[in-house]
DNA sequence: TAGATTGTTAATCGATTAACAATC
DNA sequence: TAGATTGTTAATCGATTAACAATC
């Protein structure tokens, strides 16, 4: 298997392929070029090319790119084709939400367990998934093979929470919580950091008004 | 004013220098050195100075930054100093979260009002705000001078969502939905692509398997 | 003063864009 | 075949890092 080292700024953008492909294949189009990808999803022809080039030569001269192929090429390369199983903890305003938020599962992240430290949640049910206590959590992720850990907890508990679910062998952390959390390198975080992106928005609103 | 250029690498890091500043406050530090703050944040020395730069001479050399300074100087860039008047619209799940996370308040955002297409959802109260029915929404925008609109619909509703916004003349948008919304050059937009974020784990969880 | 550390310029590195031969 | 469009190399652009004089 070759490594060549792909940039986290093509990663970034790969998400973006899936989802304009998706579209592409709703609306029944079974072709597109380079140029005509680069009018819709806003990058240049140029990059697109050079994106696509780094997992393989998936387009044709003269013809383009077919759109479902170059969707299950990229849908594999997301490791979607897959499935994961996951945990989440911290079942808040954001830790339900995201827990009764379907789609994601389709996308093979299969939600397993939910878990929480207060008792007045614990055996409540979300989707048919009760609240466990999160006393449980450690052997729960060891014994069910639990592959992604969904972190909805406050930040001052989110790097406890983390630790645990590490020494139960999580590979990966999806994490809520503003906190940047220390792993091991075998293990990956990504961080959906709320209060990053509306300061981000508040920057550039002040910066567009003057 | 002198308009130089900031690039958009420079703007997304200052959010993570706000919450690393956030926290040398609360523990009683009163000073520090690019270096220090280098091993803390995980920019490097050169970087964090090259970026605090762009924005003023904020140290002192032998000395460092004061920290508190830096804080308020971080926080008046992000425009944190002044407080936005935000309306949600769509309260399904992630919209009920986003209602509820009363963090956003203590930032300067400030949730004047819910709306939801649902009528079985119209009337219901988040946090004493009562949801009104969306038929309302652009009429209030104006009356209200709404500066931000936090859009939480399903992906197919969204973009007429925001049009009506724009065309009441609201400022900035905060987008859940997994779609690139169009607005006019004078319109900010911010957005949060949660199966984005799940599809990068995914990538990189799988590249380091490997 | 001597030591520390900034602000800033120059050097390096990496990512994006342009160009075009290859080829469907 | 002629036209279209890729894959890929080279050129450009921008961002990061290194270095150091300025100065507290």
């Amino acid at each position: 298997m070759d490594k060549k080292k792909i940039s986290m700024a093509v990663v970034k953008r790969l998400p973006k392929y899936h989802r304009y492909l998706t579209e592409l294949i709703k609306n029944d189009i079974d072709r597109i070029s380079s140029k005509d990808l680069s009018e819709k999803i806003g990058f240049t022809a140029s990059q697109i090319r050079q994106d696509l080039n780094c997992f393989g030569d998936f387009g044709q001269q003269g013809y383009g790119y077919n759109v479902k192929e170059l969707y299950n090429h990229i849908s594999s390369i997301l490791g979607l084709s897959k499935q994961y199983r996951t945990i989440l903890i911290g079942a808040g305003n954001i830790g339900q939400a995201i827990a009764n938020y379907t789609k994601f599962e389709r996308l093979g992240f299969i939600l397993e367990a939910i878990f929480d430290a207060n008792p007045k949640l614990v055996g409540i049910k979300i989707r048919d998934i009760a609240i466990r206590d999160i006393d449980e959590m450690e052997e729960y992720v060891v014994k069910n093979k639990i592959d992604i850990g969904i972190i909805c907890v406050p930040r001052v508990n989110a790097q406890k929470v983390c630790d645990s679910l590490v020494k139960s062998g999580i590979k990966g952390i999806w994490n809520f919580a503003p906190v940047d959390l220390v792993v091991p390198d075998n293990v990956t975080t990504e961080n959906v950091h709320l209060s990053e992106s509306l300061m981000t928005l508040s920057y550039l609103l002040k910066d567009k008004q003057s």
